[in-house]
DNA sequence: CGTGTATGTCATAGT
DNA sequence: ATACTATGACATACA
């Protein structure tokens, strides 16, 4: 066993640091964050090495260690402007591993310095961040538009996961569609109809096909076969489409008339003639869109979308006054719903029964009325679905944007705590030094460095150690 | 004509 | 069991 009796050195109090004859008290300026600081020959590095070790046995220092050593940053932000050089130091030095060997940091003007500047820089990085991003704390209270602030970034997240669906889509449309329009085409083609509805919209499972005015209702009410379909020729060209102007007019001012009674139509004419077909159809377009509004829970939309078809020739790129009724309301005038479509969506459920025992339906209106109803639920539903996958997807960015600003803001950091460290050390050499040269044996010679060494204990006191006594004590 | 976006619809799981 | 909601996937219109 070693024990310190045995090699501690009587010292003979040659300083004012030295309490009792053996022994280096605690006076001197030595932290005990040092205590296990021992000499080897070079007793600098020796003891740097260990208050290092010390310093970054710090978590927050290891924990940033380990996020640099991981590179894990992405492509896209790595544009971000380079890190403010904290006082006087310099980047470069924030590299380096190897603490500088020679302390040129050994005035209190330059260690000052150090941390006097902490605070704007911490200002300044805040300031930074939020010019970047924009993320100062009334915008983060403020519920952003989609879009406006982040556009750019929001649209690169949004395409990319588009795309990743779309690769997915187009594997599964290859299987998917095709049975879907195999299912429907054999759907169409027992229903008889020839007119076959190239979108989604045809309810496949919920409610039998009904009938079409171009296709008037083949059975009695209540006939399974029937087909409510509005006979919308999705698949015909636009040419096909115009044809239909004279039947549409009729057909949605009947929509309008029972459909939307609270908006009449004066303006539309029941038999527009072929020659003014300009005139009606921006009287449809205006009456329309007034008498629709209530129908569209988003305003802002527009009539896009595979339900809504622009039946009325619209100039290209004029899509500022949506000109056309759903696809579900013209299945409802087909089918003389009397009810509004509003009132079928937007009901409660009790009322919505009520309201439908007030009224003798055939089986075929009823489905399609509960149609009607889910598909205007379902579409709200999605409308919201998408809004809170954009709001998602701003949150995350935002999300990112923020840690990135904290891991400049450790990065700086770092450095600052590098530099701290170099400075400690060369303090620390230079208390070594001084303390060592005052020490003096007993012949009153100075101790060579080279021999001994300074250790502290763990309770603050100091020892004169040979260095073949510490070896020997290294090795128990 | 190909591509991206917006929207409606369906299917399905969960509430 | 029924109605409703949420969401992925698909289809379509449009720019």
């Amino acid at each position: 066993m070693c024990s310190t009796a045995n090699y501690v050195l009587p010292l003979r109090r040659t300083c004012e640091v030295l309490a009792t004859p053996g022994r280096l008290c605690g006076g001197v300026s030595m932290s005990n964050n040092f205590s296990g600081a021992r000499s080897h020959g070079a007793p600098q590095d020796t003891e740097m090495d260990v208050a290092w070790q010390e310093l970054m046995a710090i978590t927050e220092l290891q924990e940033f260690e380990v996020a640099t050593a991981g590179s894990y940053e992405t492509a896209p932000y790595q544009t971000m402007q380079p890190m403010v050089p904290m006082g006087g130091y310099e980047m470069a030095q924030s590299h380096s591993e190897t603490p500088p060997a020679v302390c040129e940091l050994s005035t209190a003007d330059t260690y000052n310095g150090c941390y006097s500047q902490e605070v704007p820089v911490r200002h300044r990085l805040s300031s930074h961040a939020e010019a970047m991003y924009g993320h100062s704390d009334s915008q983060r209270n403020q519920r952003m538009h989609p879009i406006a602030s982040h556009s750019q970034p929001l649209h690169v997240a949004l395409r990319a996961q588009m795309n990743m669906s779309g690769t997915n889509q187009g594997q599964r449309r290859a299987n998917a569609g095709l049975s879907q329009d195999l299912h429907r085409h054999m759907l169409w083609t027992t229903h008889g109809a020839d007119d076959l509805e190239s979108d989604s919209g045809l309810s496949l499972g919920s409610s039998p096909p009904l009938a079409s005015p171009d296709n008037p209702v083949s059975g009695a009410p209540g006939c399974k076969s029937v087909t409510y379909s509005d006979g919308e020729p999705d698949s015909m060209g636009e040419h096909a489409r115009r044809a239909h102007i004279h039947y549409s007019m009729d057909y949605q001012s009947q929509a309008q008339s029972y459909l939307h009674p609270g908006a009449q139509t004066s303006y539309i004419s029941n038999q527009p003639t072929s020659s003014q077909p300009s005139a009606v159809t921006l009287s449809m377009k205006q009456g329309q869109t007034t008498a629709l509004s209530n129908l569209h829970i988003d305003s802002g939309e527009s009539s896009r979308g595979s339900s809504q078809y622009n039946l009325y020739a619209q100039p290209q790129g004029s899509i500022s006054s949506p000109a056309s009724i759903s696809r579900d309301e013209r299945r409802a005038v087909s089918l003389k719903i009397p009810f509004q479509m509003e009132k079928i969506i937007n009901l409660p459920v009790d009322d919505f029964n009520e309201l439908l025992t007030q009224y003798t339906l055939t089986d075929t209106q009823l489905a399609l009325v509960r149609d009607i109803r889910r598909r205007g639920k379902n579409k709200v539903a999605a409308q919201n679905c998408r809004k809170r996958k954009l709001e998602s997807i701003i949150h995350l960015e935002r999300e990112l944007h923020q840690l990135q600003a904290q891991r400049e803001h450790l990065a700086q950091q770092r450095v600052e705590f590098k530099h701290s460290l170099a400075f400690i050390k060369c303090h620390l050499t230079d208390l070594y030094s001084e303390v060592f040269s005052h020490l003096r044996d007993e012949a009153g010679q100075p101790y060579s460095t080279d021999e001994y060494a300074l250790q502290q204990t763990p309770d603050g006191k100091m020892y004169l150690v040979p260095h073949a006594t510490m070896q020997k004590r290294e090795q128990c």
